[in-house]
DNA sequence: TGAAATGTTGGGGCG
DNA sequence: ACGCCCCAACATTTC
């Protein structure tokens, strides 16, 4: 009797242990044929952005190691490859982990139906959330609106995330004579080599995500629900990325935090809000699973006749490069740039002057990040850019307007942040290092800094424009 | 997962 | 000892 075979489709499950779909094959005695099939074409506006793929280069390269070498890589739409590689391999079954974006949500269940029509075995896995999103409701049948009572009342309430699987003790790989292709051949990686210096920050793969939550348990894990917003401190755990390319499982995050301050006796309002911070992924795909349109239209259309600035000045380029001026959010930008990361504290400080004292649409700010960060991941993207904005689910109210100079004193109180990221800054004292428009001639002259040439005017007047995004946001009230 | 304006309280200096 | 003022510190309200 010869064995059955069985494809496993990996996309944002790039790891061995805690892979639903590969434990199912393992244990059920299947032969694997691994692939990863690389779908611009069925992405359309969401195709990954330029730092999203160096990444997966990366983490394909460690996967494809820890496989053995056996992943197939292909470039197209996934129906067509698949359909081919089951006539080329003769595969009797393929398995995956599901995804959440609308664009996949579609064309998955297209193709699990034309694999059944075939009589092809098909079974899919949750991978990658804790809570399916269909069986969080309200009483009343209909999706919750407000984080809080989601994440309480329906999740928490709900069930403890499922353990994570064990590492499959042996993979046996399908003798399937069909050529495996390169990742290369993907051309992930661009010609002009700006992620040199991302390199040395990062360390992508299973690998890397275990060892970099090792790192936080260890170094920043006390202390989490004060000083997570602190961008000067290493007090967050910078998972996101892992997590978004399934290096590390939420649910093997979840229990190895857990167990962790358990063990240690980390108190337990760090180990809570650790927790409710994947809370927060949870509702991002929670709420585009329910509300798909997110990603583009406002979550709340009282905001679909908002005045928007027009395209004409030069004030989002002057933002995506880390040029407004305003140090605490240059800082944060070029962090952006340099890392293709940057902490949460900054990324709503960044995002409220954009969306805010700019009075640019928020589309702009989703598609730089979608392009920039490593994370990018079009569910919290999404709800986050709309959470600024106020237009999302249980969103900052619209007269919510941080101040950068507030925050950046309060957040980064030595301006050590500021002085990594805006080396200009760096002799400045830390009185006015969020504020050197402030600063008297002679101060100026001996930080080194000349304002205009050394150093943006601050792009804005902090004052007036936050009474101009008050006015403009009157219109929202009105058409509620 | 705000900021600024306004209101309240209470200690200390001072006549 | 007392009233008065100032003002920091905190609380509440408003946007």
């Amino acid at each position: 009797m010869t064995q059955k075979t069985a494809l496993i489709w990996f996309r944002q499950d790039l790891r061995l242990k805690d892979n639903p779909a590969l434990h199912y094959a393992t244990t059920n005695g299947y032969a694997v044929i691994p692939v990863y099939i690389l779908d611009d074409e069925s992405a359309a506006q969401w195709k990954m952005g330029g730092a999203s793929r160096w990444w997966l280069h990366q983490s394909l390269q460690s996967v494809n190691s820890d496989l053995r070498e056996h992943m197939i890589f292909r470039a197209g739409k996934a129906d067509d490859v698949l359909t081919e590689l089951i006539k080329d391999t003769g595969a009797d079954a393929v398995f995956w982990n599901r995804c959440y974006e609308p664009w996949r949500v579609k064309r998955d269940k297209d193709i699990k139906q034309s694999l059944k029509d075939d009589s092809i075995e098909v079974e899919t896995f949750n991978g990658s959330l804790l809570w399916e999103p269909w069986e969080i409701l309200k009483d009343d049948g209909t999706p919750y609106r407000v984080f809080t009572p989601y994440y309480r009342k329906g999740c928490l309430k709900k069930k403890e995330p499922r353990n994570p699987m064990p590492r499959p003790e042996r993979i046996t790989y399908a003798d399937h004579g069909t050529d495996t292709g390169q990742l290369g051949d993907l051309e992930l990686i661009p010609s002009i080599k700006w992620y040199e210096q991302m390199e040395t920050f990062w360390t992508p793969g299973e690998n890397g995500a275990h060892a970099r939550l090792e790192t936080f348990l260890e170094d920043g894990f006390k202390g989490y629900k004060e000083d997570r917003n602190r961008p000067d401190r290493e007090n967050v755990s910078r998972i996101s990325p892992h997590i978004h390319f399934g290096e590390i499982s939420p649910h093997q995050v979840w229990e190895t935090i857990r167990a962790y301050g358990e063990i240690n006796s980390i108190p337990e309002k760090d180990v809570d809000c650790y927790c409710s911070e994947l809370g927060w992924r949870e509702f991002s795909y929670y709420l585009l699973y329910h509300f798909p349109h997110i990603t583009w239209e406002n979550f709340q259309p009282k905001f679909n006749d908002f005045p928007w600035n027009a395209q004409e000045s030069q004030d989002l380029e002057r933002w995506q490069k880390g040029q407004t001026g305003i140090p605490i959010v240059d800082a944060g930008m070029r962090q952006l740039w340099q890392t293709g990361w940057m902490h949460n504290r900054v990324r709503m400080i960044v995002g409220s002057l954009l969306v805010k004292n700019l009075l640019i649409h928020w589309h702009r700010g989703e598609e730089w990040f979608w392009d920039t960060l490593v994370d990018a991941d079009l569910a919290s993207n999404s709800a986050s850019w709309q959470w600024v904005a106020g237009s999302g689910a249980d969103a900052a109210p619209y007269f919510r307007i941080f101040n950068p100079l507030t925050q950046g004193e309060k957040f980064d109180p030595e301006g050590e942040y500021v002085r990594e990221f805006v080396p200009e800054l760096k002799n400045m004292p830390k009185q006015y290092i969020h504020k050197p428009w402030e600063a008297g001639p002679l101060i100026l002259k001996e930080a080194g800094v000349e304002l205009g040439k050394d150093y943006p005017e601050p792009i804005v007047d902090l004052k007036a424009s936050r009474e101009r995004a008050l006015k403009a946001f009157e219109t929202t009230k009105k058409a509620s």
